[in-house]
DNA sequence: CTTGGAATGTCAACAAGGCTGACGTATTGT
DNA sequence: ACAATACGTCAGCCTTGTTGACATTCCAAG
């Protein structure tokens, strides 16, 4: 599997060599430490943790989504999501509705405190992303979208390409 | 991905927008799991997870680094990398020798078993790396690395260069 | 030589956040 | 009427993180 010298021919594929890869494996570890730091800083002491995040950042961006359509979002069991779900609706960040529509749905809504934290935490978060978009300037970001999408999985980037649709 | 509206002024700030920022935001997240599927899959079965897999990466990386160095390496206590490292010790992945200039530390190495696994993992990961690399292009490589190294804590940042000037 | 502090190991207890399995209930669609 | 769906919940388990406390070993400074 080793690339062993250095490929040439007509484009340089030096950016494929197990080294280049490596730091980018790397550079993933350590950034996503960066990603996730400011939010959880901010929930901790409120009880609450990065699985209280995504949910509210969900909650927030497909208003009236169900418990079906958050585990597969998430990707987590609906034990584990309904654990989540109960402490944000018991801390009043959150409304269930029964759908009009069908009624064994929950529609899940943001209240105002909802909305107020998970202004505070995206705030953080990405105050982050401007800072590091800035130094990095608009052409490396586009390539950062191009090459996390690059790296989903089908189902993620189903998900994702979802949620871009609805907002963007 | 294409280029959006039209630019306006001198340059376009148009990539630091929200939209632009949220859709970084969703994009990490949903990478990151693909990120780590591959090894996660590949360890559940033997009775390890993540945290295994990061130690054996990093001894890998930095042979003979002393447990001290993992825990700032890694960012967990000693007590949390020390239950890591005794299933590893106990499985023959690690190996542990008693410092020779200062016998107090421990110096870590991968064993035959523990490099074969390491191989394993990092050629599962590096393989959806190097597909996503490959499709997205050497300029969008070089674009990813800048903003994942632009939103990494100056610690990490740290960590991240030490390791750069070992190999790369 | 003694002693302070650093580096390490280990025990206990706990929490978050995943998981599976099983069961109950309301509701819907056939 | 009945099967399937959407959801909630209880119970129990795992991994991986945390604190706190304490023992050991060793380096280095007084």
């Amino acid at each position: 599997m080793a690339e062993g010298p250095a490929p040439q021919g007509g484009s340089s594929l030096l950016f494929l060599t197990d080294e280049q890869l490596r730091k980018g494996i790397e550079a993933m570890f350590f950034a996503y430490r960066g990603f996730t730091s400011d939010p959880d800083r901010i929930l901790e002491g409120r009880e609450m943790g990065r699985a209280h995040h995504r949910a509210i950042h969900f909650i927030h961006r497909s208003p009236g989504t169900t418990v079906s359509n958050l585990m597969a979002l998430l990707g987590v069991t609906k034990q584990s999501l309904n654990r989540v779900l109960r402490a944000l609706i018991a801390e009043g960040l959150v409304e269930a509705r029964v759908g009009r529509r069908d009624r064994r749905e929950r529609h899940l809504y943001l209240t105002e405190a909802g909305a107020a934290l998970e202004r505070e935490l995206s705030d953080a978060q990405r105050e982050r992303m401007r800072a590091a978009y800035r130094m990095a300037g608009p052409v490396a970001v586009a390539g950062f979208r191009q090459v996390l999408e690059a790296m989903m999985d089908e189902e993620s980037r189903r998900h994702y390409e979802a949620l871009a649709g609805k907002g963007g």
